[in-house]
DNA sequence: CGTTTTTGACCGGCGC
DNA sequence: GCGCCGGTCAAAAACG
């Protein structure tokens, strides 16, 4: 040991350089642990052949040296152990995630967790814990299925306000003493609003869901029509979802989620679900620690950076698009919003209100340097090719994966939730991708196919709905 | 013929 | 109280 600490010291800048960077190749995932040790040692090892050949003569300087590397040296074995030790939790988590879909231990408790993928909560008792479990299990032990799997058939609804309910009846619901501000949150747990803006030209985006068009309006401000549709997977299910595109971009299509599935989905569905559940729990956790009428003093929060050309920021801002339900926007376009995105255009019709926070996720990248050579005919991109650039870079590049999760974390360090959101949304893409990672890339090069049954059907899929659905609206 | 979409009417909240 | 607006309903039309 100590001859290997000599040679470390005479190493010149360059090689500790590399060495470091070798041991934060652990913290990216880029190799198991034990595998990274090995090669630091077997360098070490090499290394002390070097000085073995060599004529030294000790010095004071050498033993100076000596102290600092092996002052180095022990940070780095520091750093190493609680690598491993994040990295085990995070499998852990990962695992527990997949097998139980859901770990109930209290409400806030769960919203923690976010293992469940659960948007909604289960505020009263063990027997919606029980629907919760028997519906994971339905699934067959995969991550628990949309929103909220603890919502009940209308039928069952009861006066606790505790399932989803128009905003005027919710509105109408009397609510008295303590119980007033759970209920509130209830309310505001299944109102909440996930609201993803994609590059598409299809009429909707493919999210894996079956929808049901009830309604189509002409909302203020925005010349194209907004559409409202219902989930109709299962009858009963609450979900309604609503597409609009952009005012100032009309390629761009906002799609917003509101309410729980009450039923499992289909696979195809996971991923949307997942994530946008995983959003909207990071919003909620978030409106539910911060007081209603304190949100507007919530500073603008916002990360960025750079990687492998795949742009990522994220920002939490204190406006609001619907003045009644938390909104939180998944921005996957390849075009970060104007730098005046939040006072014009977008959300310039729902004037910033103090109740509610509003977030945004933007994953901007220029996609042409991301995969060049798949899309390098020069065409624009279409979001399900981004949905595809976006689980492949957080799947292939662990790196992408810790920044995104820094990245959310420093949204809201005061709030570890976001942090779980950060990890949730990871896992829901990379269960989904990890399921076949060899049949995404069959998926990629062959998404016009209108039948894949790749597991990854989620970005498969999308690309073949999307034809679909031009193809439908080229007919009328 | 069952399902889905379209579209005008209706309803409730909110601001003035 | 009135009008505007977002959201939903439901009958008719369209579709497969």
């Amino acid at each position: 040991m100590e001859v290997l600490m000599m040679e470390m010291s005479r190493e010149d800048e360059a090689s500790k350089q590399e060495s470091i960077t070798q041991t934060f190749c652990l913290e990216d995932g880029c190799s198991t642990p034990k595998a990274s040790q090995n090669d630091i040692g077997r360098k070490l090892l090499h290394k002390t052949a070097d000085l073995n050949s060599s004529s030294s003569s000790s010095s004071h300087e050498d033993l100076e040296e000596l102290e600092s590397a092996m002052e180095e040296n022990e940070r780095l074995k520091t750093m190493i152990k609680q690598i491993q030790e994040n990295y085990k939790s995070l499998q852990l988590r990962f695992s527990e995630t997949i097998q139980q879909g859901s770990a109930i231990e209290g409400e806030e408790e769960e919203e923690t967790e976010l293992v469940s993928l659960s948007l909604g909560r289960s505020p009263t008792g063990s027997k919606k814990d029980d629907q919760k479990r028997t519906i994971t299990n339905i699934n067959g032990g995969s991550l628990t299925l949309g929103f909220d799997t603890s919502s009940e058939l209308p039928k069952e609804e009861d006066d606790a306000g505790e399932t989803w309910q128009p905003p005027s009846k919710v509105q109408k619901t009397t609510l008295s003493g303590d119980h007033e501000e759970a209920a509130a949150h209830k309310i505001q747990a299944k109102r909440a609003r996930v609201s993803v803006r994609t590059r598409c030209e299809a009429l909707t985006m493919y999210d894996g869901c079956q929808w049901r068009k009830y309604g189509q309006k002409i909302s203020k401000g925005n010349p194209c029509p907004r559409s409202y549709y219902r989930c109709t997977v299962a009858p009963g299910c609450p979900v309604r979802k609503q597409v609009q595109r952009s005012v100032e971009d009309m390629s761009i299509l906002i799609t917003t989620y509101e309410g729980n599935h009450n039923h499992p989905l289909p696979v195809s569905a996971t991923a949307m679900a997942s994530t946008t559940a995983a959003a909207a729990s990071m919003l909620l956790s978030g409106s539910s620690t911060s007081q209603p009428g304190l949100c507007s003093a919530t500073p603008t929060a916002t990360f960025s950076t750079e990687l492998n050309g795949l742009s990522f920021s994220s920002s939490l801002h204190d406006n609001s698009r619907s003045p009644l339900f938390p909104t939180i926007t998944l921005d996957l376009t390849d075009s970060p919003p104007p730098s005046n995105y939040i006072s014009s255009g977008f959300l310039a019709n729902f004037p910033a209100t103090p109740r509610f926070p509003s977030s945004n996720l933007n994953f901007s990248s220029p996609l042409s340097n991301v995969l060049p050579s798949v899309w390098g005919n020069g065409k624009e991109p279409s979001q399900d090719q981004f949905y595809q650039t976006l689980t492949m870079a957080i799947t292939s590049d662990p790196s992408f994966r810790s920044l995104i999760s820094a990245a959310i974390s420093t949204v809201d360090q005061a709030d570890q939730r976001a942090e779980s959101f950060g990890q949730n949304l990871m896992q829901a893409v990379i269960s989904q991708s990890l399921k076949d990672s060899s049949s995404y890339f069959k998926g990629f090069t062959s998404s016009s196919s209108p039948q894949s049954s790749s597991p990854l059907s989620f970005s498969v899929l999308n690309s073949a709905s999307a034809l679909a659905s031009d193809t439908k609206e080229q007919k009328k």
